[in-house]
DNA sequence: CAATTCGGTTTCATTTTGCAACCCTATTTA
DNA sequence: TAAATAGGGTTGCAAAATGAAACCGAATTG
């Protein structure tokens, strides 16, 4: 059967996953980030099936993560950018990125860091802060109850 | 053909996708933040098929983003609890939901705001920082170039 | 003007997914 | 104590997604 889909789902975190979590499509705007715009280039640096890359690069424009534009001289070379949307997976990438450089650190290679282009010092470590700038773990927050139908037992969250 | 797997992917959010990059492992992983523990629970909870809920417990624990504990009296009741690993995801699952909120927000519901359980205050937003604390957006950061074997084209990044 | 590049589409075999039915072992309930 | 039920799965099946490779037409390059 087809697989599940979140779209209308009261989880936010759920409602991204649609967009952006499968396999493909975070890797493709990590790709997108990294400056590559033309499908060639995604084709070739990511290693994907290109009838693959061409579903994924219609759904993320189709969700607003990617805009295709003609650049062509007489309107046949596109690009794919990243739009607003898109350019705020930044948070999302980078602690990914984090986590699999502190869980899984290639075996034999440095982590790739990132660092401010301006001042050429590495970024700082994902976190997720109270207001005042607190690290916080899961132990400190407090979730609270949606005052959702129960009955509806596949969204919660 | 089966799903192209990135084990051993240069790229550090390739390998961390490999783990939790389907649709249903980041969601287990967020039900689990939640407190949910019993296999029972997580499918009727998350809605989800029980092989494939099989199968993605299994992964997960692999992959020791969990851990399968017994706790029956005599031996037949099990608890899948977050490692320090699977905790550590706690700034990636945040960052997708406020990523969610922000362009996908729910049609008639307010977004389930986290909240620091001493203080009660709302967590801030995630971004990413230099390491003073200084906000970075995709433009201000760095991409030194690895040194990568050019005929790995599946690796970049 | 021939060859190549770009951006796909089509076909086909292999997996993956989801549903439903089933199973075995505790634990309750009658 | 027998019967029912809950927990934690496994199995079989149909539908869908994936990946590789072949193909294709328009644009560009040599």
């Amino acid at each position: 059967m087809a697989r599940k889909r979140f779209d209308d789902s009261s989880c936010s975190v759920a409602r991204a996953l649609n967009e952006v979590g499968d396999w493909w499509s975070l890797l493709i705007v990590l790709q997108a980030m990294y400056g590559t715009r033309r499908y060639v280039d995604f084709q070739q640096e990511l290693g994907i099936a290109k009838n693959i890359l061409c579903d994924r690069l219609a759904r993320l424009v189709d969700n607003e993560v990617l805009t295709k534009v003609n650049v062509g001289e007489h309107g046949c070379r596109y690009e794919y950018r990243l739009t607003d949307k898109g350019r705020d997976l930044f948070p999302v990438v980078i602690a990914l990125r984090q986590w699999g450089d502190k869980w899984n650190p290639a075996p034999d290679r440095q982590p790739l860091d990132l660092r401010d282009r301006a001042t050429g010092r590495p970024i700082g470590q994902m976190n997720v802060n109270d207001a005042d700038g607190k690290p916080l773990t899961i132990r400190d927050v407090f979730l609270p109850v949606s005052d959702e139908d129960p009955a509806d037992d596949r969204n919660t969250g």
